[in-house]
RNA sequence: CGGUGAUUAGCGCAGCCUGGUUAGCGCGUCUCGUUAGGGACGAGAAGGUCGGAGGUUCAAAUCCUCUAUCACCGACCA
């Protein structure tokens, strides 16, 4: 490719709406453009990246036996109604009539269908297991929009589902797609690892997250300083305390504490440690015989709540909802900063590190007063312990080896194993060797493809822009001509040069405009080429070439004789 | 969805508070010339419903009301 022939619009500012590395530099190197919030125009350049990745994708998922297909990205609401998701979706999902009235929904995921798929064309066990996959748009009307492509709302996913008679299939099948992202990440040149993770609104009871690791991340991940562990923090356990609980030291006194509502401000003004005071927030929940209730969670000052432990434990609602002030102050009689568990009457779950503190502070019911000295047992005898809340940096590792450090990460990809879970609601059922009826087991499997591409940009760039990894550049190499069109022996060589690495298979780009040489530099280096070759009268005269290495901007003289070999062994042509 | 802020040329911004000529600046774009190894210089030029609607006023980019869009900070997910 020539660029005058191409779509170059790099931009030398920064356009305002960019906060991130990677959404900075896709616009600024003239990749992407803004259409809306949460959706972009992908530019000649972007594309051949985005290409790349799919193809990588595409070729992997091939060799793991998986089989492409393309399902619709309008969707009938019926199917949803039936999965029972139309219900549990939320405003994330698109919902449209056409115009015969019917519903529809813009597939922001495509379960429902792949298994409504896979229950008209599979019907024996001998035709499992299956995995069938697809590379497309899909559009979720995210509540925040941001990073760019790293968080849009149309964006290009690869999902595959898998389809089984038993778990051990199942399982076999989710090995096989966790080893074949781990060559797909591997071969995109990424830093990643793959940790367990939530299962989330898909649902299901096994699943990795892969996560590109990079500040930008949105995701916190916990890892070992001594074992291979990794969790996102949303389930990494945070393990029960290995000290006992003191007993009680102090009697149980009501001080007032005007004007205190958080946990900092109480602190403060008791003058003593937030970790000695507990902190307590109240959810909605439902007792055993289904009526609707409100439910205490306690926790230490200095610790969060993790919200996703929390609405997996039976009987409080999901997604977790927190009381409303007035609903607290009608059944507590006191206002949110001000609450606790002495004295209330309902369900109290303790965390595991809050139960074992003695003595502690915590809110007396009553707008303005809190207790110190307050124990559990003795002041509150009802309570449940259960883990609660986020693992915090220097905890020791849920597996018991070594203690935790948090990272970011960008979630590039996940391995679900679904079970029946949609199987079984739509009726997606196969007869077994016995001739009987059984749900399919389902496994599913995605990859982020646009957001990769935001990932691979965050881990590699400096501050003259992108530094592709090989596999996703969107031209293997530059060649800069200085004078071109000009000096005939500099338009010569350049123009020899570029028709032999086409011709050796190469994706060249030559940069013939009429530009002066700072401006050639500095596009092709913030498109990020990862081999570019300056061509001038200097280095001409002396029969020789410059060769630059993006990734560490260090230029070599060549001679002209050995250019086309360096570049044909540096890309493998 | 809540909170905060923004919307003026392709991009980045000033002007608004205190209403009053032809709405400016930098970058980019086009033409001509000089240049040519790190985003050059000179001369000229094109490009604007001041987000939209309504109102106040002799007069609105500027004041008021409504509305749309975008961004940032908090609850979702590939």
């Amino acid at each position: 490719m020539r660029t005058s022939k191409f779509l170059i619009s790099t931009l030398k500012e920064v356009p305002a709406e960019a906060s991130v590395a990677s959404h900075q530099l896709m616009l600024r190197a003239g990749l992407i453009r803004q259409l809306a919030s949460g959706l972009y125009v992908w530019l000649p350049a972007g594309l051949r990246v985005l290409n790349k990745a799919e193809n990588i994708i595409r070729e992997e998922m091939d060799k793991s036996g998986a089989l492409e297909i393309n399902m619709p990205v309008v969707q009938p609401a019926e199917l949803w109604q039936e999965s029972g998701r139309w219900e549990k979706y939320g405003p994330e999902l698109c919902r449209f009539r056409d115009r015969k009235e019917n519903s529809f929904v813009l597939g922001p995921t495509h379960e429902e269908v792949v298994t409504w798929l896979a229950s008209y064309e599979v019907k024996s066990y001998k035709q499992l297991p299956l995995n069938l996959y697809q590379i497309q748009t899909k559009f979720r009307d995210e509540v925040r929009p941001r990073f760019g492509v790293m968080r849009g709302r149309e964006f290009v996913m690869k999902d595959a589902y898998s389809f089984h008679t038993n778990l051990e299939s199942l399982h076999e099948t989710y090995q096989l797609m966790y080893d074949t992202y781990n060559r797909i990440f591997t071969r995109m040149g990424l830093f990643f690892r793959p940790v367990e993770a939530d299962t989330g609104s898909i649902g299901g009871n096994h699943s990795h997250e892969f996560q590109v690791l990079a500040d930008a991340g949105e995701d916190i991940i916990v890892f070992s300083n001594e074992s291979d562990y990794a969790a996102n923090i949303e389930m990494a356990e945070a393990p029960m305390p290995a000290e006992e609980r003191k007993a009680p030291a102090e009697s149980l006194t009501k001080v007032a504490t005007p004007d205190a509502h958080t946990v900092e401000e109480v602190a403060a003004f008791l003058k003593r440690d937030v970790s000695t005071v507990a902190k307590t927030l109240v959810v909605h929940g439902e007792t055993p015989e289904g009526q609707d209730c409100l439910v205490m969670l306690v926790l230490r000052g200095d610790h969060e709540l993790n919200e996703v432990k929390a609405e997996k434990i039976p009987g409080i609602s999901a997604p977790l909802t927190f009381a409303s002030e007035k609903e607290i102050q009608e059944t507590l009689g006191a206002l949110p900063g001000s609450l606790g568990p002495v004295g209330f009457k309902g369900r109290i779950i303790v965390d595991r590190a809050a139960s074992v503190m003695s003595d502690f502070c915590t809110g007396a019911n009553e707008t303005g007063f809190h207790y110190t000295g307050a124990n559990l047992v003795r002041d509150i005898p009802e309570f449940e312990v259960q883990d609660l809340r986020n693992i915090v940096a220097g905890d020791p590792s849920p597996d018991g080896k070594g203690t935790v450090i948090l990272k970011h990460g960008i979630e590039v990809g996940q391995v679900f194993e679904l079970g029946t879970k949609y199987s079984a609601a739509m009726g997606a059922t196969v007869l077994d060797e016995n001739g009987k009826n059984i749900p399919m087991e389902m496994g599913c499997y995605g990859i982020g493809v646009t957001r990769v591409i935001a990932a691979a940009i965050e881990q590699n760039h400096d501050d003259r822009g992108i530094i592709w990894p090989d596999a996703l550049a969107p031209f293997q190499v530059a060649l800069i001509p200085l004078n071109y069109g000009k000096s005939a022996q500099v338009t010569e060589t350049a123009d020899k040069l570029y028709e032999d690495l086409i011709q050796a298979g190469a994706e060249v780009l030559l940069d013939d405009r009429n530009e002066r040489p700072g401006v050639k530099f500095a596009d092709m280096e913030l498109l990020g080429i990862p081999h570019i070759v300056i061509i001038g009268d200097k280095t001409l005269q002396e029969g020789a070439v410059e060769y630059e290495a993006r990734k560490d901007l260090a230029k070599t003289k060549v001679p002209l004789t050995d250019i086309r070999n360096l570049l044909r062994e540096k890309i493998g042509k």
